[in-house]
DNA sequence: CGGAATCCTCTTCGATACTG
DNA sequence: CAGTATCGAAGAGGATTCCG
């Protein structure tokens, strides 16, 4: 089930990653599958711009290549979910640096044309995790253009910092935000002292974890 | 002097960093500039399969984005060379996060018509340093298709592994051994004892230098 | 409605040839 | 040596249609 794919035909580690994961789209769709499983509409929806025939061309191909699977999900009534693989995961570090590189890119604001996805800003924070504690909080993000809440779950350890959409498990704080605060606080350089005096956050729970949490992300406290 | 090119108008730094870096060949022009300035000629016959006029967009285009620089080379006769600004260098991490990730892709072997560059095998030497000391070695690599010994430089510190082609200058160890050897060292898990013991290896300078160098990069010494 | 396949147009890429 | 010019082929974008 091979290809007749363009390739580099390099003996090289990073061209040989190139052949599988450089073309267009293909990181994107792991960075959306780095928040959860998505089903192909979700995909379709969150990449505007991707064609279905396309989206459903490099779902193919990257399931071929072991990074992503396609499971059957029972439980609502849809067919199935594509969701990454242990492959899949590895690329994360990947799309992470991409992303550190990426900010300095951000600092200018959106342009007009912009789509904007708050699950998409959240990902820094895999990055800026240096604590040694480890628990599980759980974002809630409004104001955004449907004026829907969006519910995300961050476990964090030591080793690893896990973000999830849509997950209502049990956690130690609740956080509640807008999306245009949480931009301010990790893009634009905002306070923490500075958004709580204005009242812009509301947390439910164990108020220590918060506090760990936010210091060993890196944000400021004054 | 901004681009009519396609991008994908997400505010996010993953997308925003596609948008510059994310086309064909892009990065494997960064993974060339990573080992020293080149000029055109380089590394179009680096890049066996760019063609010229594609090059000269990438390079164009990169430039545009103060990714490189066009530098005047007055020593050899030649016009000029091409480096990593500031801003590029910047995108070692993407780089070698690339290449950790294909390493997968390599443990099968070269395929027929694959090019080989024992530069993009050095490049993984940036991953593997995990020790406190610095030095610098040069390494001495010969039995390639032209059979010609190539020169590289790695200068080691805790905080950066810098990797030159063709330098000569002063270094604590000079190392030699053929590309093929270095291959089944770094790629297929050989053991340092097994080639000492058909003296694969040979080692003048501080050889104190050049054990630490081999332990701190996870060389395996049985 | 979710999950594609089709048709058509436009852009990008690759191969070769050519020029300052 | 350092690129342009040209042209056909492959890839990507947009809209629509099809199937379960």
């Amino acid at each position: 089930m091979s290809e007749r794919k363009r390739h580099y035909h390099q003996f090289c580690s990073v061209a040989r990653a190139l052949d599988v994961v450089g073309e267009r789209w293909s990181l994107l769709i792991i960075r959306e599958l780095l928040l959860g499983p998505r089903r192909y509409s979700d995909l379709l929806a969150r990449l505007k711009g991707i064609t279905p025939n396309l989206l459903a061309k490099r779902l193919a191909d990257m399931e071929c290549h072991d990074l992503i699977t396609k499971q059957q999900h029972s439980s609502i009534g849809s067919t199935h979910v594509y969701e990454l693989s242990e492959v899949g995961r590895e690329l994360e570090p990947v799309v992470l640096s991409l992303g550190r590189f990426g900010i300095r890119y951000m600092l200018s604001g959106p342009k007009d044309d912009d789509l904007m996805d708050i699950g998409w800003g959240l990902l820094v924070l895999k990055l800026r995790y240096q604590g040694q504690k480890s628990g599980t909080i759980t974002l809630l993000l409004d104001g955004d253009a449907d004026a829907v809440i969006q519910c995300y779950q961050v476990k964090f350890s030591p080793s690893y910092v896990d973000i999830r959409h849509g997950q209502h498990w049990a956690s130690d704080v609740v956080v509640s935000l807008s999306v245009l605060d949480y931009r301010r606080l990790a893009f634009q350089g905002a306070s923490l002292a500075e958004l709580n005096a204005k009242n812009k956050i509301k947390v439910e729970g164990q108020q220590k974890k918060w506090l760990h949490f936010l210091v060993s992300f890196g944000f400021e406290l004054e």
